[in-house]
DNA sequence: TATCACTGACTATCGGGTTAGTCAACAGTC
DNA sequence: GACTGTTGACTAACCCGATAGTCAGTGATA
């Protein structure tokens, strides 16, 4: 733990401030998006001013991007989780459903993310290019690969999912969301919303054996 | 259809400038979001300057929730399109989600105005608000009046879906978002995308009889 | 000729980016 | 350990282009 109270030295607090000045960006960029957003306002969140973010990033728009870079690491980990799963086909499907629930719909920065990668997308393609290589496209081949092995050991029907996988995490997406829209002010029972979504995703609607 | 090159009198006019302006206001703030737009991009549009904007709307920031209002009238074309589905509840599904596609996914500017309610809706609750119960809402109702239906007529399974129908028109919205991230820049195929979710929400991915 | 929808020049303000200047932290000397 | 010169992270005041909002004037229409 870091002692509270003590005074850093020029350097460790040279060290730190690229960090703290992204961390700020994220917070201000994410409430205000990209255009509302002030230099300022990033710099007052620190207690230091504008010039001082200038001295670490040469524009507001390179400081955006960096901070996109730095806050899109958290995505990898959800790649490596999805890799060491265990289980039959089904058990592995529910888990890396759970895990796309605590990773991405319950987790505050990731959601923020996303609305950013939504909202100002249009303005900086390359956010969204990176979003996908970095995170759609591991997460859907690790889908479709899981579909397919399921396919073929029996345990799976033969279904149109194995050529759309992305169709299986929809709800998570849609969690998200909701809960991006309504922060707060509408209730969101996420439990029940992940439940319903496994037991489409595994069981449909249509009653069996009928 | 309207004469083309024929002058219009002064009232007439007069009278469609209003819808000719949020037309406009439209187009530039789904471009390019509430901050970046500026006044007179939406008054160069109609070939009119800044000043005659305000001669109908007093500040931007009205102009934009009027815009707001103006076009959701759409999406209560879609709450009327679904009450009148006819046949099984599994022919009712299916047709409500062909019909979401196409009002949704494939229109543009139902996808426009979900990303601007996503972007700015920290800005303007209002319309969040008013976006959830003018269509949100309808639609979430109408499709949890299905699947209870399905489920007491024994056609659906008695499933943890009927408290968080939503899950059922997930991939919707996440069609929607893929367009909006990518617009032309990577191929999508929907058909391909719709039948898999149509075929995962009635049949589920396990084997049946298994 | 009277009207009024529209213009376009104007003001006030805001915010990205710059830079001369400040002062605390450090290093070297005694 | 005190004294002193140097460094460099940071500040504060500035510049300037851009834009929300205003209003006296204009010219086509009825």
């Amino acid at each position: 733990m870091e002692k509270i109270g003590t005074k850093l030295s020029r350097a460790e607090q040279k060290a730190r401030r690229p960090q703290e000045i992204l961390e700020a960006a994220f917070e201000e960029f994410t409430a205000n998006g990209y255009a509302a957003t002030r230099v300022e306002d990033v710099a007052a969140r620190l207690g230091v001013t504008k010039g001082t973010i200038y001295l670490y990033f040469p524009t507001k728009d390179e400081l955006f991007e960096a901070m996109h870079r730095q806050m899109s690491a958290p995505f990898s980990d959800l790649r490596a989780s999805v890799a060491v799963l265990e289980g039959s086909c089904s058990e592995r499907l529910r888990a890396l459903v759970r895990l796309a629930y605590e990773k991405v719909a319950n987790d505050r920065r990731i959601r923020e993310l996303l609305r950013l990668v939504l909202a100002e997308g249009a303005r900086f393609p390359h956010m969204v290019d990176r979003h996908y290589e970095e995170f759609i496209a591991p997460v859907e081949d690790a889908i479709g690969a899981l579909v397919r092995e399921g396919v073929s050991s029996g345990e799976f029907r033969r279904t149109a999912v194995a050529v759309a996988p992305a169709v299986l995490v929809s709800p998570v997406l849609h969690a998200t969301f909701l809960r991006l829209m309504f922060a707060d002010r509408r209730p969101f029972d996420e439990t029940t919303f992940m439940e319903a979504h496994i037991d489409l995703v595994l069981n449909g609607l249509l009653m069996r054996n009928g």
